[in-house]
DNA sequence: CGGACAGCTTGCGCAATTTCAATGCGGCCT
DNA sequence: AGGCCGCATTGAAATTGCGCAAGCTGTCCG
């Protein structure tokens, strides 16, 4: 099954940007109401299922998207085939920013829960963060975001011990949380997104309920003991 | 001594960018006559010496910078004290894109060998960003090309065997060089850019040396073997 | 010249992680 | 119900990388 008629199945609906419920957090909240009569090209809105993919690395890029609710991941390939997950994505988050410059994606976006997304065509962002300086701060914040994340992956999530880094990647799903419950996906995911083997991301969970860090309230859904796995983290 | 007082020492002279040997291929390579009018402040230029660093994260960044010449690694540290080396930076890149936001820089840049960068007020290139559409453009590609790096320093260097970690290094440091010469580091940095520890750092530089996938030119200038070394990275 | 020093190298034992393989569990299909 | 499949878990052996300590080399400096 291509791509597009993979997309085209997920497809929920046009949306109407001018009422939507995350219009203050997302790349637009720049607009005022006569900037949205300059929209013309649709706003698709897709729901994902766990799994299904977004883009892959190498389509050619001609729309940007946010992320209304769920989660995906954004993975790379080295040439022997081992994958390696360099950053997730969610709620208000942007993704495909290199569209803007015209290049091909360079992940794939890959659904890990069920995932609601708005698609824009870059052309249209272009255009606007052209004229509209908010929205033009707003696209080197979301570029310096993407930045910031790259680099705590690198620091927080590819050093230390495996315990280390299960602990500091579950602290990092739950930060900004209301809630300290936490759903969980793979461990084949957990692994590539730590550099660890599936195993090892197994192995540490389970240690991790045995020592009552974690408490599994539903399949893959978890309360996390935050301040000692906070300990774990930073020791 | 303070920040200030070292980079006041390492002032080297006022920049002249119309005439700026790198003017095609640096940040203004947009710019035409009539805007270098409009610079009034200052650029200046600096000459680091190795181990002299640039700005500290934390700092409050009013300033961007582009390399001349030389290296410099960009660094981040945990809260146990361990660093971690998340990029570098060498001629004709851009650090401190932060600063255009209004933020603090995230890292030490510090110099690895002797380099010279010029620096720039960000309020400067925020507002030639804002007028000038090619400005505004290789600002969003100066992005994009930090974040590639980033995730491929995830993908290459934080996964797989120290060996291989070792050879990808070896292999980016003289991509799109012409010569297969090439300059390398203390034993404790490229620790911190691979995730392993000085010692294994050391031990894998001597292994290659042995197997003459390397030879030494001079102290820490080396020969590389890059079709073998590239077998090592992949397979 | 001698000594301190810093960085690279190496040896060794240990702990952590990988690798390969087996088992178990739950959902789903027929 | 039975069987299959995907995924989590666990075990055991093999490997890798770590941590610590010692030796080595070249430089700087008195």
């Amino acid at each position: 099954m291509t791509k597009a008629v993979s997309l085209r199945e997920a497809w929920s609906g046009e949306a109407n940007c001018l009422n939507c419920a995350l219009r203050t957090s997302v790349l637009f909240s720049g607009l005022h109401e006569p900037d949205f009569a300059r929209i013309h090209d649709p706003i698709d809105q897709f729901r994902l299922k766990p799994g299904q993919h977004l883009y892959l690395a190498g389509d050619s890029g001609e729309y940007l998207f946010t992320v209304r609710s769920g989660m995906l991941k954004l993975v790379q390939y080295l040439p022997d085939g081992s994958q390696r997950i360099v950053r997730i994505v969610r709620s208000t988050d942007v993704l495909g920013l290199e569209s803007l410059l015209d290049e091909r994606y360079q992940h794939d976006a890959i659904a890990l829960h069920a995932t609601e997304v708005c698609r824009f065509p870059a052309r249209l962002v272009r255009d606007l963060g052209h004229d509209n300086p908010l929205v033009h701060r707003e696209l080197m914040a979301r570029w310096q975001h993407a930045l910031t994340e790259a680099d705590a992956w690198l620091t927080e999530l590819s050093t230390g011990s495996a315990r280390q880094r299960v602990a500091r990647l579950l602290l990092r799903l739950v930060r900004d949380r209301e809630t300290s419950e936490c759903p969980l996906f793979s461990r084949e995911d957990m692994g590539a997104m730590l550099g660890v083997t599936t195993e090892t991301a197994s192995r540490t969970i389970a240690e991790f309920k045995r020592q009552g860090l974690l408490v599994e309230t539903a399949p893959n859904l978890f309360l996390l003991d935050i301040p000692n796995l906070r300990r774990l983290a930073e020791d």
